[in-house]
RNA sequence: AGCGAGGUAGCUCAAUUGGUAGAGUGGCCGGCUGUUAACCGGUUGGUUGUGGGUUCGAAGCCCACCCUCGCUGCCA
């Protein structure tokens, strides 16, 4: 379903730039209709009105095409000298590369027409330059990654990181309506926070008014708190981690979705990833097809995304890295975490995503519950997208029992005085519960099938950058 | 943070052994009635990252510094 067929365009005022003074409109016709792009589909035959800005043209001599971009699609506009106005054809002449404008003409389907959605075509009969654009850096040819970095702010108007980010936006967009559909309620978790939540990862310091503040890593804890109130919950919100990481899976500042459950087990969790992993696909596949065929992501791959996925525990995990990594030299000893190299190779072994649940208690966080037959293991379960993109979600079931707990943080050297709160859900109901983060970008990553995670994000924060 | 690669026209890159710094693209001018990053002709375009050194001569060789990219670790 579309979002607005034919309705009104309610946020577009009519009179914003077009006066009828220096406007090209030949008279005697009813008020073209504004329209967005990406419903021209509705219009055939009207005559309509885009507001946008000029993406490409083709000169022709006696005839012109011009790739307009509105936000919502690219449509292009054809203009025969003989069918329009002189002075509008002279005015298409001195159009340069994201000038701003608004056009009318008559909507035409046509094979022929490119854009997103390609197919239809606007014959131009009114034009109105709203400002014609300096010299443009970036052209429609090749361009260096630093260059176009330090463009973002130009970039995110060329039609591939366009595409990847009207998905990212239906991705978030699919996590919220899950969630909102199965029983969890949105709780916000602070940024500002005293300290560290898991005290394993380098955080951001700022100043509190004289004490020391960090910058949250996760909305885990709160959580664990909130579900004592509401049950089943989930924060969404931007992450922080000040590690020094600088490769394709990384940025500094990342948004995250952590769903927490009350009485919910380790299985449990698995279920609602899987649930919720397949749901933001299928959603992807039914309102972005455009966008996808776009960036050229092969579909066929997305379309196998439903449940249930694979559960492996880190025990099989083990086995199987040594075995299919022989040739190539990967390999894993017992009680070890896995690199991107042990990772990529059994994502890659998979179709779907696969769960590996049960990693060795020694390289997960301290709130992890223990298997109670065998301790050295914990009830902790990570997502790897498959295609080689590797972790995007990590979570299990935490531990309810406040001795453990209280041991863990002397362990781990964590500031005991932090975590009384915490320690407090322990003393006053305690029950079993799990939950989960779900990396937002490393899972548009995935499913545009990227090559670096800093094109999933308008501005994305890296190791040396902050600008834009 | 460790290892590796690189910085030349607005952009993407080339320049043999140290010997006149070039192409494509963009911009500009002209041509073309179905282009898909259009095409064709002409034209414009340089403090070779910065500072020092070697040399008759440095984009290239030496020293220092700055910046970027890639991979790894850490993790989502």
């Amino acid at each position: 379903m579309r979002e607005s067929a034919a309705a009104p365009e309610l946020n577009n005022p009519r009179n914003l730039f077009a006066t009828p003074s220096n406007h090209y409109h030949q008279g005697g016709r009813s008020m073209p209709t504004d329209i967005r792009i990406e419903n021209i589909a509705d219009y055939v035959g009207q005559e309509v009105t885009i507001k946008g800005w000029l993406y490409n043209r083709t000169d022709k001599g006696r005839l012109q095409f011009l790739q307009v971009r509105d936000g919502t699609g690219i449509v292009q506009v054809v203009a025969f000298q003989k069918e329009v106005a002189p002075e509008v054809f002279a005015d298409i002449g001195r159009l340069t590369q994201e000038s701003s404008l608004i056009v009318t003409g008559i909507v035409r389907a046509d094979e022929r027409a490119p854009g997103v959605p390609g197919g239809y075509e606007l014959s131009l009969t009114g034009l109105q330059i709203v400002q014609i654009a300096e010299e443009y850096p970036i052209t429609l040819k090749e361009h260096g990654i630093e260059f176009l970095m330090e463009h973002r702010h130009l970039w995110i108007r060329s039609s591939r990181q366009w595409a990847i980010l009207r998905i990212r936006a239906t991705i978030i967009k699919a996590i919220r309506d899950w969630f909102d559909n199965h029983g969890f309620i949105l709780m916000d978790t602070p940024i500002l926070t005293p300290a560290a939540c898991e005290g394993t990862t380098t955080l951001f310091a700022t100043d509190y008014f004289g004490t020391p503040a960090y910058l949250s890593q996760s909305g885990q804890l709160y959580n664990e708190a909130n579900i004592m109130a509401f049950g089943k919950v989930y924060c969404f919100g931007p992450t922080f981690r000040a590690e020094k990481s600088k490769t394709r899976r990384h940025i500094m500042e990342f948004w995250m979705v952590e769903p927490e459950m009350a009485y919910v087990d380790l299985n449990g969790c698995m279920e609602v990833g899987e649930q919720l992993v397949s749901y933001i696909v299928q959603q992807v596949l039914e309102k972005r097809g455009p966008e996808l065929q776009l960036i050229e992501r092969d579909t066929s791959k997305l379309e196998r995304i439903v449940p249930p996925f694979p559960r492996i525990s880190y025990d099989q995990a083990v086995e199987m890295i040594n075995e299919l990594g022989h040739d190539q030299g990967v390999s894993i000893e017992w009680g070890d975490d896995f690199g991107a190299p042990q990772e990529t190779l059994l994502s890659e072994h998979f179709e779907k995503p696969v769960f590996v649940h049960h990693y060795p208690t020694a390289v997960k966080a301290f709130y992890m519950a223990q298997e109670p037959d065998r301790p050295e293991t914990c009830k902790s379960v990570d997502l790897l997208a498959p295609e080689g993109y590797g972790e995007i979600i990590g979570g299990g079931e935490r531990s309810p029992d406040i001795e453990f707990l209280e041991e863990q943080i002397r362990r781990h050297n964590l500031p005991r005085a932090a975590y009384e709160w915490y320690l407090d859900l322990r003393r006053y109901g305690s029950v079993p519960h799990s939950g989960f983060g779900l990396g937002v970008e490393r899972t548009v990553a995935w499913i545009c099938g990227l090559h670096h995670i800093r094109e999933t994000i308008p501005f994305p924060r890296l190791l040396g950058r902050i600008y834009p």
